[in-house]
DNA sequence: CACACAACCTGTCAGC
DNA sequence: TGCTGACAGGTTGTGT
């Protein structure tokens, strides 16, 4: 599910159930996620308030009241879910972390696969080593064409492996690197070194496009994806060439371009969905 | 160093 | 209906 647009829908979901409000309890039901839970992750929280939540790539920063504060990351099959007060829980079998507010809200934090990550911050939670290396925020005047052509120099690597390495951009995963690139109409298999500056210019605002739309749309993103209400998003209708394998993309469907639809190839281990005909 | 790939773990879906 | 295998939004560690 959780790409930049859905961290960000999950974001802004929380703020509300979280941001002013005290942790009456915090239960970590399983510490074993991607990283181990510290052991103290509850006794950290517990009592303090939280000031504000911001979003970097991927991850969720929630800062507290006074010093440190703490960080999520979805994993593949992450989701948080929002209960306010006086609404009926559901309890799920993957349900990890569940955080009661003093307010009576109470917000669950689940993930089957356990690829998930919670831990706690310093005062200065850029310097946690899961951002030190990280590349600019691409919704932000950071993330420029100069700048990512710099980051791409001479790399041999695929332009689809690239935009996937969050040193690179952060927050961009499988889904809008394939949409980003039919988008800027460049090939997923071209040499990332090779790219010209008109080309990175290009991806940059295709980047900035895909994800913009995606947030706007409320988080896309696959069938099971749902915001922090349990609504399901609805982007899914509308991605260009990701699980397309076969359709004529809209370019070509206009047209009177023989193509034999988009394709699918696997780089790196993960799929990439492309047009042949409109990405060069 | 830079890159490709396996591993982590569970659920779902297509095919037989 | 039930089984098996392929595949899934991410990240890290290993091996070439």
């Amino acid at each position: 599910m959780p790409e930049l647009p859905e961290v960000e829908t999950v974001r802004r979901g929380l703020e509300p159930a979280m941001a002013g409000q005290r942790f009456k309890n915090v239960t970590v039901r399983r510490h074993d996620l991607r990283f181990p839970v510290p052991a103290d992750f509850s006794n950290v929280l517990r009592g303090r308030k939280v000031q504000s939540l911001t979003r970097r790539g991927k991850y969720i920063v929630v800062h507290l009241d006074g010093e440190r504060g703490f960080g999520l990351h979805l994993g593949m099959s992450g989701r948080v879910r929002v209960f306010p007060k006086g609404t009926k829980r559901e309890k799920g079998a993957h349900d990890h972390i569940i955080f009661e507010m003093e307010n009576g809200g109470v917000i669950v934090f689940n993930d089957p696969r356990r690829f998930g990550m919670a831990f706690l911050t310093g005062d200065k939670w850029e310097d946690e080593k899961f951002f030190k290396a990280m590349g600019p925020e691409p919704l932000e005047d950071v993330f420029t064409p100069d700048g990512l052509r710099a980051k791409l120099k001479n790399k041999k690597a695929s332009i689809k492996a690239a935009l996937l390495d969050q040193c690179v951009v952060a927050g961009v995963g499988n889904i809008y690197a394939c949409e980003a690139l039919y988008d800027a109409g460049i090939h997923p298999a071209r040499a990332a070194g090779s790219l010209t500056r008109a080309e990175a210019g290009k991806l940059v605002k295709a980047v900035r496009a895909v994800l913009k739309r995606a947030i706007e749309a409320g988080g896309s993103s696959l069938r099971d994806h749902r915001t922090t209400d349990g609504n399901l998003g609805y982007f899914q209708h509308s991605f260009s060439v990701y699980d397309r394998e076969g359709a004529l993309c809209l370019s070509c469907s206009g047209g009177k371009k023989s193509c034999k639809g988009i394709r699918r190839m696997v780089q790196s281990g993960r799929s990439t969905f492309y047009c042949p005909v409109k990405q060069k």
